[in-house]
DNA sequence: ATCCCGAGGG
DNA sequence: CCCTCTGGAT
């Protein structure tokens, strides 16, 4: 089972050279923080579209901290859970503000303390901004390839998250995460996978399932 | 109708 | 484990 993990990644390399890391738009720990949270269920796209206007409206920690809450809502209005996610941004801000002397923690001890910070949070920022593999970024694509791919059985983000570490060594993580994301994004989708594109074919459980019923059926 | 780089609360 | 939050794209 485990003796798949090299040749998966192998295989997303050579189809996805160009792949870095994340594909918000940022310039500050405090800015890809923000994008983050805002991106809980949320495209890429759809955030990046909204962060400029954002991040110029409010260009630190103080102007969150202090920003009226209905505007900072208005401001993310066109984003998913818009409510939650300005209530989290305004009282990370203060958190950091009073706990952090205004500057983004690079701990996953201390990232995970603020409000709409989880672990999914916190790798993305550990991972980007300070270089940090302290774990595998698991969203909801790393979660379904994940499954797909017979690299776990759990459908619990962190114990997915346990069973990607303990499969991979950890200067892969960074990799390795990226990889599961712009694979999930562009062939192995929730609805259509498209499997007779797919480079891990010969590696995927799932594909072998879908083979099997198409004969079944046919 | 279902999905998107989720998190908090029960 | 479950539910809610909750908008825009497809």
């Amino acid at each position: 089972m485990s003796h798949r993990g090299p040749e998966i990644l192998e295989a997303l390399r050579r189809e996805y050279p160009g792949v870095r890391g994340t594909e918000l738009n940022y310039r500050t720990p405090l800015e890809l923080l923000v994008a983050t949270i805002l991106s809980a269920q949320t495209t890429d796209k759809q955030v990046n579209k909204i962060t400029p206007a954002l991040f110029k409206k409010y260009p630190n920690v103080e102007a969150y901290a202090d920003a009226d809450p209905e505007e900072l809502q208005e401001a993310i209005s066109s984003v998913n859970f818009y409510r939650n996610k300005a209530r989290y941004i305004q009282q990370s801000a203060q958190i950091i503000l009073d706990t952090y002397h205004g500057k983004v923690p690079d701990s996953m001890e201390e990232l995970v303390k603020l409000p709409g910070v989880s672990r999914k949070t916190a790798n993305v920022v550990l991972s980007n901004i300070y270089g940090r593999e302290e774990g595998v970024v698991v969203d909801t694509h790393v979660m379904r390839l994940s499954q797909r791919l017979g690299l776990t059985d759990h459908k619990n983000r962190d114990k997915i998250e346990r069973d990607l570490m303990a499969r991979f060594p950890r200067e892969e993580w960074f990799a390795l995460s990226n990889l599961l994301i712009a694979h999930g994004r562009q062939v192995c989708h929730a609805r259509n996978p498209q499997c007779q594109h797919c480079v891990l074919r010969k590696h995927c459980p799932h594909y072998a399932r879908v083979v099997l019923q198409k004969e079944k059926g046919a």
